[in-house]
RNA sequence: GCGAUCGUAGCUCAGCUGGUUAGAGCGCUGGUUUGUGGUACCAGAGGUCGCGGGUUCAAGCCCCGUCGGUCGCCCCA
């Protein structure tokens, strides 16, 4: 069995096809982001912990259970960032990013969550991120779901995915829908399951996506955001589904998405498949113009997505192996310390090249084979005396010499 | 935090109702070929059966505990 120190609970090793599958999901969202005009920003995977917390505010549980904080040697409380919104929002206000007028910002990488480990669920994972900064305007949530949607369609995964989409309405909208909410379960507290009347006292919003059945009919008779969005609110909303439509982004109203924290408003939404067990959101963001100001910053319209780069990569068709074009076989002291050089001049060509190292000539061939390789260089005492190699076709088996200094055309044109 | 399920070689797994020296495939090393791969054949290395305790003449197999993996619940910023 394994030997020497275990990996940390939720923490993974990937190698191989599974790291193959990890850095196309991000290759492509860096592609994609600079098709739309995103710029690349890398902010810091430990904050203080306010940032987070103050962030988040209502959820008790997540704050405190959630989270990786721990005092430094200082005895600052820090903690490693459970999401990149915070993150970001905090570095605007410190770093003075409003000279930049709107922000349009992709990033990507870890995040820690202290949560029991299954299926898509991690407690290092890493999300793809973009952000809008300093918008107001429908036309940031729009062109965010464009891009969201392109990526998944670029990533050949949009086909097992729905947008599911919904409005919170302003602040106006969600106080008053969420005191209907609440009025309208307390009514009905008997009835709902023991789950859902606990998240009555703590997130009544959360029993909309309640999972037990018995649920389901008072979650379907409960007051719909619809009748509580004013007329502002119901034309941003409008403005964000014509939007889509024009781009040619499809869409689904889910009246019951909603985001447990206060400054979320209008846009939310979720991109979501049934391929993935329990946990069904590839995709997920929204309209947050409360949360820079609840980090003490001047009101500031903001609107972002994150997306789950383990849960991509599951889904993504395996991407084509990585293979090297050339397998250099040095055969004796002088040979492989020539073949240093030779290997150097071929990748300083552009040729991608694998140079054996360990093992006898059937080992190296072997390896040559293995490593993909269209042809195998092989350089032996009586080829470097004469200033040449034999150059294998690893495919036919065809073999010829070809001069040193002619090596790296040769290959170019094979 | 709760529940279910699994834990045998580097990897994937087999091991019958408890019964001698615990097996296979792949991978690895060496050989058939002292300078020729992908196919083939031969040989070899590699295992505290997760860990601890118990039952038994006898435990990989049964019981208890514990640790770890997986999946789900809670939570989901």
């Amino acid at each position: 069995m394994a030997r020497g120190p275990a990996r940390v609970r939720g923490t993974q090793d990937m190698i191989g096809e599974q790291a193959a599958r990890f850095h196309h999901v991000v290759d492509t969202f860096d592609r994609v982001r600079r098709l739309y005009g995103f710029g690349r920003v890398e902010v810091p995977v430990i904050e203080h912990t306010e940032v987070f917390a103050r962030s988040l505010g209502e959820t008790t549980d997540v704050v405190s259970k959630e989270m990786y904080s721990f005092a430094d040697r200082g005895g600052d409380g820090v903690t490693l960032r459970p999401e990149f919104t915070a993150g970001i929002a905090r570095a605007y206000l410190s770093e003075g990013w409003q000279q930049h007028g709107v922000l349009k910002l992709a990033t990507s990488g870890p995040l820690f969550r202290y949560e029991r480990p299954q299926k898509g669920r991690y407690r290092q994972f890493h999300q793809l991120d973009a952000e809008v900064i300093g918008a107001a305007e429908p036309a940031a949530d729009v062109e965010l779901l464009a891009m969201a949607d392109q990526l998944l369609r670029e990533l050949g995964v949009a086909d097992d995915v729905t947008l599911k989409l919904n409005t919170l309405g302003d602040a106006a909208t969600r106080d008053a829908w969420r005191a209907a909410l609440v009025a309208y379960f307390e009514e009905h507290r008997d009835s709902l399951s023991h789950e859902s009347r606990e998240r009555l006292t703590r997130n009544p919003l959360r029993i909309l996506d309640s999972k037990e059945p018995q649920d389901r009919p008072i979650v379907a008779g409960a007051p719909a955001i619809d009748d509580y969005l004013g007329d502002e609110a119901r034309a941003f909303f409008e403005a964000v589904t014509h939007g889509l439509d024009v781009a040619g982004v499809r869409w689904e109203r889910e009246p019951m998405l909603v985001r447990g924290l206060d400054y979320y408003r209008h846009t939310a939404f979720e991109f979501v498949t049934d391929r993935l067990g329990a946990q069904g959101t590839v995709l997920g963001g929204g309209r947050y113009d409360g949360l820079i100001e609840a980090l003490g910053g001047p009101p500031t319209p903001a609107v972002g997505w994150a997306a789950g780069i383990e849960r991509l990569a599951m889904m993504v068709d395996a991407p084509a192996v990585e293979w090297v074009r050339v397998a250099l076989v040095p055969l004796g002291a002088q040979a492989e310390a020539a073949a240093t050089g030779i290997a150097a001049g071929l990748r300083r060509a552009g040729l991608s090249c694998d140079l054996a190292y360990k093992g006898n000539m059937k080992k190296r061939m072997a390896r040559a084979d293995a490593s993909g390789a269209a042809v195998a260089v092989i350089l032996g005492d009586d080829e470097l005396a004469r200033g040449e190699a034999a150059v294998k076709t690893l495919a036919t088996g065809e073999q010829r010499s070809v001069a040193l200094d002619q090596l790296a055309e040769a290959l170019r044109a094979r």
